[in-house]
DNA sequence: TGCTTTCACCGTACACCGTATCGACATGGC
DNA sequence: GCCATGTCGATACGGTGTACGGTGAAAGCA
């Protein structure tokens, strides 16, 4: 939750490329990982703390810092473990369209089911071994389209984008009461008559499982459109 | 060093030497606003602190407190202040793809100069006057088109989802030059062959400005296929 | 005029946070 | 047995948001 920093950290050696420590267990990486995705998971990425995660393992909290370097590390971690569960593995759909479609709806439903991964997406753009595992994947999926090396690349980062965006949208989308009664107010204001105008429909914008399928489909009708002959 | 304790300083001061209780205003929350925005787009969202945002205001944190009731509806009100910014305003360009398109594009250019709105979006959904303008403005643009009320919003959100996500592709793009030799060492593991197929061109899959463009028009391919008879 | 209410400002305190520094201690290699 | 290595932890520092209550000046009212 807590916003950070987009500063650099350039000149450091990414998690992924440190060694675990191996010696006596007793803590271990995958048990910090796994205790801080419980928290995250059940009670939001802000009451992931260092001392939090520590005490729930019944140790003090910079005994954490033998496995990891910094906090963000944590959270480094945890966005790539939860890349692991975007792969679909074995062999994807026929077909360009559905395979993508297929990759698209396995990474919403993960991001939907770890609400913190938007959050964590946003200032932390670090690449692990399953978040290139989830672009391998992707690359497949594309194969037979036959477009260059950037065009895959873009294809793909495209259909990335809409889904994180989709995301952040849809967890964003049950807007409290207040506010809906508050927009209600200034919708009889009579200063957005557009707005007025369509308040019989889905006013709300509220992103769901059908919205993201039509949307999906255009994007890719327009894919399909500008890479087939 | 600077005066650190001001509140001692204030204990002992004379009476006679202390400036006249000044007028009604003093602070407004229209001031602690533009001084929260200029720490955030200078030195990040995460710059931005209570205590920081009154220190440079000559006051004590909780005098903030009068008018916001908050840390977080700073943030709400920063984020619906740079949306006016993504207001084109007067006429748009004629033609729904011209003039959809040209919102998206000031809503990337607004998002980009204030690299914490992408920050606030992700944890932050309420609907401020601007962002009610921006989608009564986009409403306008999309509105030849003659789509139904729900379909009409779907198109825009649509397309804000993926000037978003592109946002904060873009945002993260500038990826260390540790994780560049990192990637490189993994790339030559040999687990990644269609990755490595692809490593001569464009791997990094830096979103910029291009990109935007050239996706974007995917998107607006696939809704003008879709809306248009 | 004096009394009361209102309200902007803020001093203090509390419960957190990440983490630097250093020390205690168990182990493995020599 | 000794030392190097590596895990775990106690303490401390400098931050954070904000609850609570106080102060003094202005505003409303008698």
């Amino acid at each position: 939750m807590a916003p950070k920093d987009r500063g650099e950290e350039c000149g450091r050696t990414p998690v992924w490329a440190r060694e675990k420590q191996q010696r006596r267990p007793a803590l271990s990486r995958d048990a910090i990982l796994d205790e801080a995705m419980r928290i995250a998971d059940t009670e939001g990425l802000g009451a992931v703390s260092i001392r939090r995660v520590a005490a729930n393992l019944g140790v003090r909290p910079m005994s954490l810092y033998t496995y990891i370097d910094r906090k963000e590390d944590l959270f480094d971690l945890m966005r790539d473990n939860a890349c692991r569960a975007m792969l679909l593995g074995g062999a994807l759909p026929g077909g360009w369209r559905e395979a993508l479609g297929a990759i698209a709806r396995r990474t919403r439903q993960v991001m939907l089911h770890h609400s913190w991964m938007a959050d964590i997406t946003v200032y932390n753009s670090s690449v692990g071994p399953n978040s290139l595992r989830h672009v391998e994947e992707s690359i497949r999926a594309v194969a037979e389209l036959d477009a260059g090396p950037r065009e895959t690349v873009e294809i793909l980062t495209a259909v990335d984008k809409f889904v994180l965006g989709h995301v952040i949208f849809e967890l964003g989308s049950h807007s409290g009461l207040a506010e809906q009664s508050y927009v209600r107010t200034i919708l009889a204001s009579g200063e957005f008559p557009e707005l007025a105008r369509l308040a019989g429909g889905a006013v709300s914008g509220a992103a769901g499982g059908d919205d993201f399928e039509r949307q999906l489909g255009w994007l890719l009708d327009g894919i399909e459109a500008n890479f087939t002959r």
